[in-house]
DNA sequence: ATTTACAATATGA
DNA sequence: TCATATTGTAAAT
């Protein structure tokens, strides 16, 4: 498992990657974690640039033109619909936690959802953020609700209060 | 092996 | 408005 960082004006993500794609990404934490410098193989050095390039554009509110892969086989079946689910989340959409329920096929399994959502281990590519209460509350957030705020904003999408 | 706690929500009192 | 059943996972007991 690699570990890449990437820096960006919003603060310094960290990238975990598989030898199968993008296993996980964190928010800047505000410490420096000591990361092994390693030799990166080809195929992570060009899955690095894709997920800045990804993430860039994400945090300023447009479409990423292109994915790095993805790699969530680490989740449960149910938590790679609900991830699946999430990404068909149009930039500047939002769905409620009871709408993704019944989009996979498990309309009472809200709560769950948010499980699912908290366990997601790649934010900002697979939007989690974009998944409000049904009464258009914002939820919650793992990263903080300040993150979630925030990227929902860049977006063009106010909350209710 | 059971119980509890979550980023929910529909329903009935 | 409040209590409760429902649902998938992880963590605690």
């Amino acid at each position: 498992m690699h570990v890449t960082r990437i820096r960006l004006p919003a603060g310094e993500f960290t990238a975990h990657f598989s030898e199968r794609g993008l296993a996980r990404l964190d928010f800047p934490s505000g410490k420096q974690k000591l990361v092994p410098r390693t030799e990166a193989p080809d195929d992570i050095a060009r899955w690095h640039r894709l997920t800045e390039e990804a993430l860039r554009r994400t945090l300023s509110g447009k479409e990423p033109a292109v994915l790095p892969p993805l790699d969530v086989s680490a989740g449960t079946p149910f938590q790679q619909r609900v991830w699946g689910a999430l990404r068909r989340i149009g930039v500047g959409r939002t769905m409620t936690y009871g709408q993704i329920a019944g989009a996979i096929g498990k309309p009472k399994a809200a709560r769950a959802v948010g499980s699912a959502c908290g366990a997601n281990p790649i934010p900002v590519l697979i939007p989690c953020h974009r998944v409000l209460a049904g009464d258009g509350s914002v939820g919650g957030f793992s990263a903080g609700l300040k993150w979630k705020e925030r990227l929902l904003a860049s977006e063009g999408i106010t909350v209710a209060r």
